[in-house]
RNA sequence: GAGGGUGUAGCUCAGUAGGUUAGAGCGCCAGGUUGUGGCCCUGGAGGUCGUGGGUUCAAAUCCCAUCACUCUCCCCA
């Protein structure tokens, strides 16, 4: 094989598909009913757009996009979004859209990019769906938001997964806590992990994050952000709560819970599958209310959040769940010989276009084989013709289930083949 | 960037005290049926045993290197 797919990168192949477009019908009716318009953005963006916009300090930028300098002159640095909230606020903000709606609500479906190792449930290409509401700082919006992630979820068919708040407080409150956190990792820093002293410095709350049982310990008692907390932060996240509950959504606070995009305001959460390992994030947002104003755009508290639909396709194998009906074949044309064969071609074109699925054989093969096709495809139906059928003008018509057959009028097979619905 | 695991037919995998033409199941093709699928029977196509080198009379098998895939850590969706 001289050719591969690129590390990362992969083909979904028609088996496939018909999960992802299943999965991505249910999306669309949702965020019908949550009346969310679509946005379909630039796979490329600007290099500086994402580093303003994630942080120069996330990984994600630091060492995992995807740049490329283009042939302008001088050359500008592009690169493959590595997720799709820049761009969003971008759109925003270049279209005005501040000045034409009081709010905005936005979801996309599409790839995204990052240079990683890939592992179960994480790729170089990957796809993601997202949900973006901009200029409402009310806590109903956060409600909305988790409450989308929530009926998703459930219905896909998932219930083996968990739902994580946390509030990080205005940038201010954080800061006071980053550090009194700081302070308290350093006297017990000889009880961390490798990796968490070195973050301990540049990402402190991260280290709240870490899976090393080492680092659980250590930091069991460690300074918690909810009491860093200003009274508005405070209210607003006890609201956020409430709404939770008043919507019926379960939920647990989870004062560790982090996130690793430097945009992030108050309300972050995660919802988090049971059984997919250390990829398990499936859904992960928050509130982001300084990003709009970041990237050039007059101040809009926004809130959102990106869902990993390759790990969604994974839960819902895992699940059992998946769409329950194939599409099937209503007949498939067997013709005997290049006679039938042209009137097989005129014959499937009338079919289809009164809405059947019609398959005829394209190898010029048996008999036998044309039947043996259409038995392996699940046709409900073999249309017989050859020499005989075209000098009466009447098909044979096979029933593969039943095995009754009988002569159907050329004129009466779309009606019979597929009555009107 | 760090650490494990695995590479044999399209797919899932047998085959290692080195020994003739490398196997099975599934899938694919054809025949058994003159104009009728499935089940069954028979036959067929399909393999540089990941790649390169070494040891040996002889390597899928032993040694070295290398690549790919995969899982985990970091990080995230």
């Amino acid at each position: 094989m001289s050719y591969k797919s690129l590390k990362g990168f992969r083909d979904l192949l028609p088996e496939e598909t018909g999960k992802w477009l299943w999965m991505e019908r249910i999306i669309r009716d949702l965020m019908r009913r949550y009346c969310f318009g679509e946005l379909r953005l630039p796979f490329v963006e600007s290099t500086e757009l994402f580093a303003r916009g994630i942080g120069e300090g996330t990984d994600i930028v630091g060492k995992e996009m995807y740049t490329f300098l283009d042939r302008s002159d001088p050359p500008l640095s592009i690169a493959l979004r590595p997720e799709m909230t820049a761009g969003a606020a971008r759109a925003y903000v270049q279209h005005s859209i501040a000045q034409q709606q009081p709010i905005t609500k936005w979801y996309y479906v599409g790839p995204a990019f990052r240079y990683e190792q890939p592992q179960a449930g994480r790729y170089r290409q990957f796809y993601q769906f997202g949900v973006e509401l901009i200029n409402s700082d009310r806590p109903e919006a956060e409600a909305e938001v988790i409450g989308i992630g929530n009926d998703l979820l459930s219905e896909l068919g998932l219930s083996n997964y968990t739902l994580l708040i946390n509030s990080l407080g205005m940038p201010s409150e954080r800061a006071e806590f980053r550090e009194g956190l700081i302070d308290f990792l350093r006297q017990r820093s000889d009880r961390l992990s490798e990796d968490s002293r070195r973050r301990m410095e540049e990402n402190p709350l991260r280290v709240l994050d870490s899976k090393e049982e080492s680092d659980i310990q250590a930091t069991q008692d460690a300074p918690s952000i909810l009491d860093f907390l200003g009274d508005e932060s405070r209210e607003h996240f006890k609201r956020v709560q409430e709404l939770l509950g008043a919507a019926k959504v379960k939920y647990e606070i989870a004062p560790h819970l982090v996130r690793g995009l430097d945009y992030y305001t108050r309300t972050v959460f995660e919802f988090v599958g049971g059984d997919l390992g250390a990829q398990n994030t499936l859904i992960g947002g928050g509130r982001y209310d300084n990003l709009i104003e970041e990237v050039g755009g007059k101040p809009a508290p926004a809130i959102g959040f990106g869902c990993g639909l390759d790990r969604l396709i994974l839960s819902i194998e895992a699940a059992g769940s998946g769409p329950t009906t194939e599409p099937s074949i209503d007949a498939y044309i067997v013709a005997l010989d290049d006679q039938a064969r042209r009137w097989a071609v005129g014959a499937a074109t009338l079919l289809r276009c009164s809405g059947a699925n019609i398959e005829f054989d394209l190898l010029g093969r048996s008999m036998k084989a044309q039947m043996r096709e259409a038995n392996r495809k699940g046709a409900r139906n073999a249309i017989i013709v050859g020499a005989n059928e075209l000098a009466e003008n009447i098909a044979q018509v096979k029933n593969m289930a039943t095995n009754q057959q009988q002569g159907v009028p050329f004129e009466g097979l779309q009606e019979y083949i597929f009555p009107e619905r």
